[in-house]
DNA sequence: GCGGAATGTCAACGTTCAGCGGCATGCAAT
DNA sequence: ATTGCATGCCGCTGAACGTTGACATTCCGC
């Protein structure tokens, strides 16, 4: 359980707190852990493990940082979600 | 020029601020055109772009959603640049 | 160079946030 | 059942946000 987690797509701020939730879960810290080695409170954390929209975004960069989490924008071409390991394998996608 | 952008790695709200220019221009949008998709100011957009960082995340989201930047959140394991494809090919969530 | 558009920036205002302290709930282990 | 920890939530305060409207500056085409 919590071992592994996999490449996440966000697009809402509920997406987000699941994701910085399974990530934090992964590592196996505590909501109180994690926001004091990010620098924030746990009262924060915790709204935005949540989905808070209107929590500032610095805060939240510290806060994937520590969790070793990188972010990574990618334009909308052809894929669809996630990456394409149909692609990436090679296979005739038609 | 700003034909195509590519994937962005994001660590501080300034890189955060860069991607967004970078995919905007690439959509040959103006701020206020932007801004008025995003259902933001353009004020708003304008200090964003350049690293504010307590800006709200929701917001953020938003204005990504219309850039067609979907975000991408990567354990940073063993992983070096791209991702780690015989890791990939290899999970077994028992 | 000129003119217009795009962008940066400021002040005022109302709204909302983050921090703090505390308390209630839920869950696991004893 | 009781203890202990993790988490959610409340009120309060001070600080910072986002919006609006305006003005200054920069950029780009002509």
């Amino acid at each position: 359980m919590f071992k592994y987690v996999g490449i996440m797509r966000v697009r809402t701020s509920r997406d987000l707190g699941a994701a910085i939730r399974q990530a934090r879960r992964s590592l196996r810290l505590t909501q109180a852990g994690l926001a004091a080695r990010a620098g924030v409170t746990r009262t924060w954390l915790s709204s935005v493990e949540n989905g808070k929209p209107g929590a500032e975004v610095g805060m939240i960069l510290r806060t994937l940082d520590v969790l070793d989490l990188a972010i990574d924008l990618q334009p909308a071409g052809p894929r669809h979600g996630g990456f394409d390991l149909d692609a990436l394998l090679g296979v005739d996608d038609g």
